[in-house]
RNA sequence: GUGGCUAUAGCUCAGGUGGUAGAGCACCUCGUUGUGGUCGAGGGGGUCGCGGGUUCAAGUCCCGUUAGCCACCCCA
């Protein structure tokens, strides 16, 4: 038998960090509800074909196969690495039992391939909102999702999010307008900003056939950026002072449009969630099927950790069309790790019991059973000590799994380990604090 | 996929130039014989990642291999 070892991009948790966990889930969950999503889950598998369709993420799909198959059996599934692709195919398949617009979540573990690292992994959580419309969308749905997202974010045990977005057509219209033809190769060298700077992306642009001026306008716009609508008039400024082809009413049209929906956003969101949206005009985000609003989200102080919750409105969510949509995604378990790793959060204690029922000797076991089994008629958890040891060994077993109460059933009495006060106590009708029920996150 | 670093007790790590493995923490026992945490004393624990080579002798030097960590790429 070979030693354990850890494998990377595989996280796993101790009892008390997976309280953190579940309670991050559950705290997302609450948030969605809310907001009138409905759950839903789908199989971990898909049809290969459906998802290496999707661009060259195929290298970083996990394939399933029988170990028993014959060895030159071609896989025919693999493991989804988002919750994109499979909930495309859920509607197409469930779109009979579907009422649109459909707004769902789903709060899944996704695969992916790839080299981990800190808070990149191969299996991870992913809690997905979408919504998703038949024919038509409103774009003020591009702000409910934004949201409900500050929203939940705001709800979870860590540091301020800022939500950096954009707007497709705003940024189509004004490429379009200064002569680009080519809008997407154009927002993928954008979107290196970051990494091969200004002149950089200038040398790209050009490099694909972009002006000097159309080049220079680009980069201007995207050095734009605002936490309220003040960023329309200096997209206008740039607008008016940048020469564009003559027929312009088109592009200029679809960059007012989506000017006007920016706004709408940004304000939307800072309603909801004061200081969480910033109108970004760099956020250019790779995937070419964004039509519409674009997200990224930043946590305060762990910008390192990169984006945590990002998504995009698109124009159809199935192949062929029909199916109009906005949709965003946190990465939980990133989210997790680092809440763990930078102990911003702490479970309360590790196990669910609240009180620990003490064994004065085997005897009298059943008497122990029967105090543990009251409590837990009215919802408390009670575990009966493993072994009639001295109270000494029975408290400190209760201590080291945090359980904050030990009921001594000869005496009548419970003792508070915290605090060491002891009191007499009726099974039928005592109640711990509810602060100490179950588990809880704590924070400092 | 590319590059750098690392691998010794359950955990964190020491072990100049080769000479038969150590500390702290954790765990168990006792002091304290049925009310914990402190303190003191004692104790159990190791194929030194794996394979090969050099040598009288390898945790230590060399080669290979596997795994982990970090960065790049990409993304949650």
């Amino acid at each position: 038998m070979a030693r354990v070892r850890p494998l990377s991009g595989y996280p796993e948790w101790t009892p008390a960090e997976r309280v953190v966990e579940s309670q991050l889930i559950e705290s997302l969950r609450e948030t969605f509800r809310l907001h009138g999503f409905a759950e839903i889950e789908t199989r971990a598998v898909e049809p290969l074909d459906r998802l290496a369709g999707k661009s060259d993420a195929a290298k970083e799909i996990y394939t399933l196969g029988r170990l028993g198959a014959e060895p030159d059996a071609e896989s025919k599934v693999g493991l989804h690495f988002d919750l994109t692709v499979p909930f495309a195919r859920y509607v197409e398949e469930f779109q009979h039992a579907l009422a649109f617009p459909f707004k769902r979540f789903q709060i899944q573990k996704v695969w992916r391939g790839e080299r981990p690292q800190e808070g990149r992994y191969r299996e991870f959580y992913q809690a997905d909102i979408d919504v998703v419309g038949r024919e038509s969308l409103p774009a003020h749905l591009e702000v409910e999702v934004a949201v409900v997202m500050a929203r939940a974010l705001a709800a979870l045990p860590v540091p301020a999010a800022t939500m950096r977005v954009n707007n497709r057509r705003l940024v189509e219209g004004f490429y379009r307008g200064v002569g680009i033809d080519d809008v997407a190769g154009a927002l993928r060298s954008v979107d290196k900003l970051d990494k091969i700077g200004a002149d950089g992306v200038r040398a790209e642009l050009t490099g694909k056939g972009v002006s000097d001026t159309a080049a220079d306008a680009v980069l201007e716009l995207a050095r734009i950026s605002a936490r309220d609508a003040g960023f329309v008039e200096a997209v206008e400024d740039l607008w008016a002072t940048t020469p564009t082809i003559d027929d312009v009413d088109g592009p200029q049209a679809e960059l007012r449009e989506g000017l006007a929906q920016l706004v709408a956003l940004v304000e939307g969101v800072n309603a909801a969630v004061p200081g969480t949206a910033i109108a970004d005009l760099r956020i250019a985000r790779g995937l070419d099927y964004y039509t519409g609003s674009v997200y990224e989200t930043f946590l305060a102080g762990h910008e390192d950790l990169g984006s945590i919750c990002s998504g995009g409105r698109y124009d159809s969510l199935v192949a062929g069309g029909g199916f109009p949509g906005v949709g965003m995604s946190i990465g939980v378990s990133r989210l997790v790790s680092r809440v763990i790793g930078a102990d911003l959060a702490r479970a309360s204690r590790a196990v669910p019991t609240a009180v620990l029922v003490a064994v004065t000797d085997e005897a009298t076991r059943a008497t122990s059973n029967e105090v543990a089994d009251a409590l837990r008629a009215r919802g408390i958890a009670t575990e009966v000590a493993p072994a009639a040891a001295k109270f000494g060994k029975q408290i400190q077993y209760a201590d080291r799994r945090g359980i904050p109460f030990v009921w001594f059933a000869d005496s009548g009495e419970v003792k508070d380990i915290r605090s060491g006060d002891q009191v007499a106590a009726d099974a039928a009708s005592w109640e711990p604090p509810a602060e100490d029920a179950r588990p809880r996150i704590v924070t400092d």
